[in-house]
DNA sequence: TAATAGATATGATAATTATCATATCTAAAG
DNA sequence: CTTTAGATATGATAATTATCATATCTATTA
């Protein structure tokens, strides 16, 4: 994890609108204050469950996943987030220790500001309040959708669903490169690290999908699609 | 569905502090004009996934189910919600219809209140945005938690679990009548009725629980502790 | 009262998924 | 360069779960 020093503050940011669009220019400047931007690489955690929290973190760039551990001391991913997504869930309104694990799985840019100095705004500036229950209504409304939709799926629909998932919702192209490996992958959709290597080998040799290495090649897109609705 | 002449008003209600307790005497007014009480019978819908969300609704007495419907038009119950808890999860903050169907599953006392009131007070009165927050983020990570619980065990362990949460959540009893028929369990733990059905058997054949009908009396506590535990 | 739909119940069987064993490959550490 | 841990890979088998068939029971409606 590396500082950097931040040339352009939360006024120019690309993400300002995403939830800060609402602060006026003194309430930048409070936030502003104590506000941090910290490079993570590839790998790095950057929060830990059961740890308190004393930061409002948002992600600038890269891609992470947020994690629990269960029960066995196993770990469940439930969510991969990428830039623009809240990264804290907001936990930090209802409890004062992290409810999930955060850990960058590419390169990652976050945004580091006081909690208190969130809640502060949240308490003061209404339409703030509003912007930031909109957006934590909507992150978890749509880890619900995913976790329920996920469920009800054959494990070959699974795999279908998370390779259309980073093709199309993370990297927008058909050829990417995995940013996890098949055991994350397992984690996320809840099946084995064997059954993820087994079925993504039967993609490939159904013609489905090219694989080297962590690279992966959508190739018949509508069997993919087919096989993520109907299992 | 049945309306009630309200008597007491918010001001008095037993539930005031777990959302309301910072509003002001004038913004409980405000919130009084559109407020309505309403009775649900069991069974009876209050709310359909897809429609406008108009009202803020939260729950006085009674026991709910908060459900959608996936693929296949299979329906997923979400959970299962009892008085103090937020009943709409707070979707009117991200979406203007409702994200999830609720139902009585027991006679249910609603209280309605004109979602745009929330929503002005929210603006108005940042304590009370606070606590809204703090309520909507609560009641998601405790989904997201039994989810992602629940999913890791065996049938049988499911089983357990979900005896268990109405005998110690919900009743505060070892005695209790199920309030849902085999199939809705089947759609809160994700498994078959038939499987639902044939485990509660066997736990009876095991001289764990008794069963008439709805009626369950957990016998071994203990043994239904370890099930749900190890699966 | 009879008929019917839905809930509960149980067995047999099929399908799905996990586990275990083993091998190869890769990248990091000494 | 060697060692080692972890990732990927594949097969055989066991365990888990779903499906299908069928029966009974219950409550509602004609």
């Amino acid at each position: 994890m590396e500082y950097i020093h931040s040339v352009s503050g939360c006024k120019n940011c690309p993400y300002r609108n995403l939830i800060f669009g609402s602060l006026r220019n003194k309430e930048y400047d409070f936030l502003e204050e104590s506000r941090k931007e910290v490079l993570f690489k590839k790998g790095d955690i950057i929060t830990k469950e059961g740890t308190e929290i004393k930061e409002f973190l948002y992600l600038k760039s890269g891609l992470l996943k947020v994690y629990k551990t269960g029960a066995d001391n196993k770990t469940q991913i439930i969510r991969i987030a990428g830039a623009a997504d809240f990264i804290s869930l907001l936990s930090m309104f209802s409890n004062d220790r992290y409810k999930y694990s955060i850990a960058a799985i590419e390169d990652t840019t976050v945004c580091i500001v006081d909690s208190e100095k969130i809640k502060t705004l949240a308490r003061e500036n209404g339409e703030f309040a509003l912007e930031l229950m909109k957006r934590m209504s909507y992150t978890y409304d749509e880890i619900i959708d995913t976790t329920y939709r996920i469920r009800q799926k054959h494990l070959r629909g699974r795999i279908a669903y998370i390779l259309l998932y980073f093709a199309q919702k993370i990297y927008r192209q058909n050829r990417f490169e995995l940013p996890v490996s098949r055991r994350e992958i397992a984690e996320l959709i809840n099946m084995t690290t064997e059954n993820v290597i087994r079925i993504l080998s039967e993609f490939k040799k159904d013609g489905i999908i090219g694989i080297d290495g962590k690279m992966i090649d959508i190739i018949d897109i509508e069997r993919l699609e087919q096989i993520k609705k109907i299992g």
